[in-house]
DNA sequence: ACGATAAGTAATCAAGTGATAACCTGTCAA
DNA sequence: TTGACAGGTTATCACTTGATTACTTATCGT
């Protein structure tokens, strides 16, 4: 199937290339979903062999599992600190446009950790991934309403928000923004200020 | 692949046919979105041949067009009279109520529906989904915004709490519920009342 | 009756896919 | 030096999957 040149003859502690790995297959994920992406598709971002991949975590369902499970930590400890901040002013509505700008940071910091959430909570009818999805679901849900204090709608509003975000980096909304004034519209003002810098090179029309 | 005994000697005229295999691969669809759903599995649900699935669409990606094609157009559909009434009537807030309410019911009445939506949307960023997905998207914004005379903001709101339900309908969080009482709680606030309703069977908490 | 056309199916394929087994080769302790 | 283990790869498999081709058989106008 593939099988990379070994770019060079010096080797990595197992520890080490599973995160160069863990990284490819994030990457490789945010793209294509769970059912869309290949072992091999994440073996060659990563410069490695196929089988290597799928041994190294057992299975490809496995492999998810911990990219998925790395991305909603990683997104969590984004929301840490500013949920200190609300903890110590629950009044504060201000905050939560802070929550707001901490999630369009990390999109525009490293999009591919939203995206496999996403993917993660989408495919969530795969039972294998599904019991993981509600998991984490609800750990984010519980983690935000008791450290902020605030009212369970109060959260949902705020998840709901990351839900289109979300939904609108996956179908690559601005990138293709230039290209048409209503999507535009929706998209910046739902990102917010810095929508502009996310948005990196325009596309054509075609696409 | 797939050779199912004919129920019946008597045929079908195309047009019928073509309703029962796209009513079906909504069902499939809905469940393991693009990739995740065989043209087989399609056929399956339709009781018909793989292959007469393949030849009536083309394509497995075309016959995925147009599902979600139809599903979006329902959803605006079921939101028209809804729109209507915000239209004749823009201060009145509660009337957003209603506008999630009808999403709510047409969730209840038709999941897969959604799910499809969902798919689509999740999987934009395959080039063939994409372009269509960014068309629904501008189309459902826009068409709610002219429509109800909203600032783009309210319609973001409502389009997010949208995205939410969907998200918690994918993983199943409804079914779920009973074994989780914070999962609980954020679904039965994004869902409103009618929630019990729609919860159906709980499954057992291995699940 | 009958033949043309539409409504299907059976058989088959090439490509892709996750996984396994067997093998190679740096690296490092003794 | 050497030998053993960790870090990899090559080769290969069984199975799936979308698609194509060729065939069968209802149905209906004449």
């Amino acid at each position: 199937m593939n099988s990379p040149a070994p770019l060079s003859k010096t080797r990595m502690n197992a520890a080490e290339r599973r995160q160069l790995v863990l990284a490819a297959a994030s990457k490789a994920f945010a793209r294509g979903g769970y059912y869309g992406t290949t072992t091999d598709a994440v073996a060659r971002e990563a410069g490695v062999s196929q089988p290597y991949v799928v041994r190294m975590f057992g299975s490809k369902a496995e492999l998810f599992r911990e990219v998925f499970a790395r991305a909603v930590e990683r997104v969590m400890t984004e929301f840490e600190p500013v949920l200190a901040k609300i903890s110590a002013d629950p009044e504060n509505e201000e905050l939560w446009g802070e929550m707001g700008a901490a999630y369009t940071q990390l999109l525009l910091d490293d999009r591919d950790l939203l995206l496999v959430m996403m993917h993660g909570f989408a495919a969530g009818s795969t039972p294998e991934i599904g019991a993981q999805a509600r998991t984490w679901m609800t750990r984010i849900y519980t983690e935000i309403r008791d450290r902020s204090g605030a009212t369970p709608d109060q959260v949902r509003t705020f998840i709901a928000g990351g839900m289109l975000l979300n939904t609108l980096v996956a179908m690559e909304a601005p990138q293709h923004a230039a290209n048409d004034a209503d999507l535009a519209e929706l998209a910046s003002c739902a990102f917010g200020d810095g929508l502009d810098a996310a948005a990196g090179e325009a596309v054509d029309a075609t696409g």
